[in-house]
RNA sequence: GGCCAGGUAGCUCAGUCGGUACGAGCGUCCGCCUGAAAAGCGGAAGGUCGACAGUUCGAUCCUGUCCCUGGCCA
């Protein structure tokens, strides 16, 4: 917009389109952008792998309309996803673009990367060696007995999560291990910058999912699986995972039922994830763009 | 029309040698989430066990009739 200075008085100088996979983000995202002279900053964790495509409904370049597009194709597809280096890359472009006096347009369904970014909230180190030891201990006495162990040096901790969640107790351990707590840092809910989160969800959820993945199945989503393969897809720690990826390399030969397997696990997805977005009351519903721009102006 | 198999949770099926259905997977609903987050971990709701009658102290499980489904034979 033209309007500069800082005359916006309230006006956030961060926007967030955040909701559940099919809703419609990225149609929102894009109309903010034009309206509010933004580019668009990706908070989806898939859609930073490069090759990933058409499984995540990744917006292809030619669709774009000329809004910059941040934080796309960021990973290779074997890198491990990892939220702090999210994290560091998304601030600094963030801070860029408010350098430059354009909207940052968040966009995504992510919500810790969402959280990471816009938050201020600061993730605890990580060591590889550290790691790969209490790895390699939860596989051989299992989570219960590491759970007994983080119940001795971090109560608050442990009492956060179950006995049984090998993989969070593991990562609890290690923050322990090189800062001596992990309970010591906790989220405050307080904004990096001033920011407004604009949910959007839908009450036909269900049927656009079903849609999305029959399109996703037409569009080569197995071509593109075995393409992504040569270049380490099936052994990809994080990536292997994704929706539509992960039921392609179980059952690369039955694409009807590789399609109804995404379906399922992305309906589930969804509901984990209105599940979070629920749980943070500064996320205004809105329905509808006009809707969406009456609320960042 | 005859024969066989089967009718148990929304779906696909276990199971009870007659004694209050330990059911399972999927689906549905709900919750947690700090360096894998499209990941990971939990919780809940749901059944008059096809209908009716009989045997029995007691039947979802035994007997009979009927209804429905699938297959085979005419």
């Amino acid at each position: 917009m033209g309007g500069e200075g800082s005359c916006g008085g309230s006006r956030p100088r961060v926007v967030a389109v955040v909701g559940p996979t099919a809703a419609g983000k990225t149609a929102l995202g894009l109309a903010l952008a034009h309206a509010l002279g933004g580019e668009v900053v990706n908070a989806d964790a898939m859609q930073c792998y490069r090759g990933m495509d058409i499984g995540t409904a990744k917006l292809p370049a030619h669709e774009r309309e000329g809004i910059p597009h941040h934080l796309l194709d960021i990973w290779a597809v074997r890198e491990r996803a990892s939220v702090a280096d999210y994290q560091r890359r998304g601030i600094a472009v963030v801070d860029e673009l408010l350098a430059r006096g354009v909207t940052p347009i968040v966009v995504g369904g992510s919500g810790l990367y969402l959280r990471a970014l816009l938050d201020d909230l600061a993730l605890p180190p990580t060591d590889p060696a550290v790691r790969a030891e209490l790895e390699e201990e939860l596989e051989a006495v299992g989570p219960a007995a590491l759970h007994r162990r983080l119940a001795l040096t971090d109560p608050v901790a442990a009492k956060a999560m179950l006995p049984s969640n090998g993989r969070r107790i593991v990562r609890a351990l290690e923050v322990v291990a090189l800062t001596g707590s992990f309970s010591a840092t906790m989220p405050d809910g307080r904004y990096r910058w001033p920011t407004v989160q604009l949910g959007v969800s839908r009450a036909d959820l269900a049927e656009r999912i079903e849609d999305r993945v029959a399109h996703m199945f037409r569009a080569g989503l197995v071509e593109e699986v075995t393409a992504l393969r040569e270049d380490g897809l099936a052994g990809a720690p994080t990536a292997r995972k994704a929706l539509g990826y992960a039921q392609v390399l179980a059952m690369p030969d039955d694409p009807v039922a590789a399609a109804e397997a995404t379906v399922r696990a992305t309906r589930r997805y969804a509901r984990r994830q209105r599940s979070w977005f629920r749980g943070d009351p500064r996320i205004v519903p809105v329905a509808t763009a006009r809707e969406a721009l009456a609320a960042v102006t």
